[in-house]
DNA sequence: CGCGTTTGACCTGCGC
DNA sequence: GCGCAGGTCAAACGCG
């Protein structure tokens, strides 16, 4: 499933002024193979490997960086190591000190964000088992409770299309995980004119743990 | 047969 | 204290 050949590559906007932590993240691939797996990207977690054809979607909004979720008390996840090799991690890192305003204190990571897509399974290189669906309030779509399947990975998202606008799905995640994708990519490198940050490359096969 | 999905029940937090 | 809404659990089921 792994996007062989795939060139993903991910911008990284700084927050706006005023805007605690939003950005704008724009997600773009070159590859195209089939895969069943549940949707994710996320600037936080790790890289994004969009794989399946049919899914024409563009990650047209950064909602949020809620890491400070409230109530979630921070299951102790690897910070970084465990993420070697996942240059995603540097825009992460980046993405979150826009967030460093408030002291240290336990918490999970928190990242929403909106995307245009015809379908909700997209796929990220990371292995999603579904473990609930929920009817919520004010909407009339249900929303899917998604949880990194790989052991001892806590890392959670609740999948749901905008109520307002169906061709949107708008996904959050929680948590980082605590092992490279099957698909990670590895390199990244921050564009010093506009400030963004280009990920792109797969791991190359057998440097997977 | 193993793994993932479905789905109703249950639990918990929060607002009134 | 009560009710509601969101989140999770777990048994049943389906598929490869």
């Amino acid at each position: 499933m792994a996007a062989v050949g795939a060139r993903p590559v991910l911008y990284h906007h700084p927050a706006p002024a005023g805007d605690a932590l939003s950005m704008s993240s724009y997600f773009s691939h070159g590859g195209s193979s089939t895969s069943s797996s549940a949707s994710s990207f996320s600037a936080a977690l790790g890289p994004a490997l969009l794989s399946d054809p049919a899914a024409q979607f563009d990650i047209s909004e950064y909602l949020f960086d809620d890491a400070a979720a409230a109530g979630y008390a921070a299951p102790p996840v690897v910070p970084d190591g465990a993420a070697a090799g996942a240059g995603a991690g540097a825009a992460a890192q980046n993405a979150r000190s826009a967030a460093e305003a408030v002291p240290e204190r336990p918490r999970t990571e928190r990242i929403a964000f909106r995307t245009r897509s015809e379908i909700e399974i997209l796929d990220d290189g990371y292995k999603w088992r579904k473990y609930g669906k929920k009817s919520v309030k004010n909407s009339p779509n249900p929303r899917n409770y998604y949880r990194c399947s790989t052991e001892g990975c806590n890392v959670k998202k609740r999948v749901e299309r905008e109520k307002d606008d169906p061709s949107y799905v708008v996904t959050t995640y929680e948590g980082t995980h605590n092992h490279v994708s099957p698909s990670t990519v590895y390199y990244t490198s921050q564009d010093a004119a506009s400030g963004r940050f280009f990920v792109a490359g797969t791991q190359p096969p057998g440097s997977l743990n």
